[in-house]
DNA sequence: AGGAGAAGCTATGGACATTAGCTTACTGGC
DNA sequence: GCCAGTAAGCTAATGTCCATAGCTTCTCCT
């Protein structure tokens, strides 16, 4: 048989693809296999299983989702930061939401993700420190934002939002929002 | 074969308790056809299929946390009302994780559910019409709204917030940026 | 050239959803 | 009180998918 010189990274690829096009319910080993020109079983030469292969997947998003947040934030600071990254963060969704949606399929926290999220996190907080703020209210002020920008994700890329008003005109109020919502510890400098 | 009653409320009954207890990856025909005292193909003559007794369960809860915040809304108004439905609805979260989470696993939008998202929607364009609200500004509020709260909700049932700070402050912090986000057409009368 | 290890494959088994077709318990009309 | 007809249940069977076992064959290194 002619190999066809599979990697770890190429199922994921093959996964991911799968992925953008039919949704994550769509994520299947005979899937990938047929897309990466493999029988099923082959698969298990570079991955351990279908969670695992999830995994993977979600780790290539969460790394692919940081790279854009923190390229965002480059050489900004406080409200331009802040929406820079809110804005990357929606367009990676509206870029992609088949991954977007792939990422919060997860029941349980997943501690081989922790080193991505930890990441993610941090260009979140870097933005957040730029306003003076740390501590309890860093954290608090994290969830919040955190919590703003995933919500809006997941219901935008699923679809959830019926209404025909503009979905950037909802985005920026939210920015709005998050701004005027954040501990002010100090005012500008 | 003693007859045990069954219906299609019955076996949502039985998948919600599947659902609450061992989270939405679990539910599967044949548990809820164990846990109803019944074999599995039986669950058809109350249920058309899979999909369609997850989508019954989603809409179930959907109209439990609807009941849960119009009753948090009754009687007050403006910020008020507004804090009142969104503590209500992080509470139903944290009595109900699982339920939660079968909420959002849905890949696809589902007009079987639209009548029942509908009245939920009402309920929060009663309240920030409230504040004055209307036409598109309205909707551009509701949706930040339930972004934010969904966000909240997709997180912390997920275990999604893994540091030490309290969730309830946090969660405090969110009301307060709502609030002061919201467009303000009408200052207090 | 030759051998080791990796990358494929087929065959098999077990879980689950779904369909088909049968049996049996209720129910309403006589 | 009886007797259809219907609805609720069952067993059997099929197809899909994940997963494991064990064999074969590239490919690369010496």
């Amino acid at each position: 048989m002619p190999r066809v010189g599979l990697s770890p990274a190429g199922v994921v690829d093959a996964a991911i693809a799968i992925v953008d096009e039919s949704g994550p319910g769509e994520l299947t080993l005979s899937a990938v296999a047929g897309r990466a020109g493999v029988a099923t079983p082959s698969l298990y030469k570079h991955v351990r299983n279908l969670a695992e292969l999830r995994r993977l997947v979600r780790r290539r998003i969460l790394e692919e989702l940081t790279g854009r947040l923190s390229d965002a934030a480059l050489g900004r600071s406080r409200d331009d930061a802040l929406r820079s990254i809110m804005r990357a963060y929606r367009s990676y969704v509206v870029d992609h939401p088949g991954r977007y949606a792939a990422m919060d399929q997860s029941a349980e926290p997943e501690p081989e993700l922790d080193a991505a999220s930890e990441k993610l996190l941090g260009v979140v907080l870097a933005v957040l420190r730029g306003y003076g703020l740390e501590g309890p209210d860093l954290v608090h002020a994290a969830r919040c934002l955190r919590s703003a920008v995933h919500g809006f994700a997941v219901l935008e890329a699923a679809g959830g939002f019926g209404l025909p008003e503009d979905l950037e005109t909802s985005y920026e109020l939210l920015i709005t929002m998050v701004k005027s919502g954040l501990p002010h510890p100090t005012p500008a400098p």
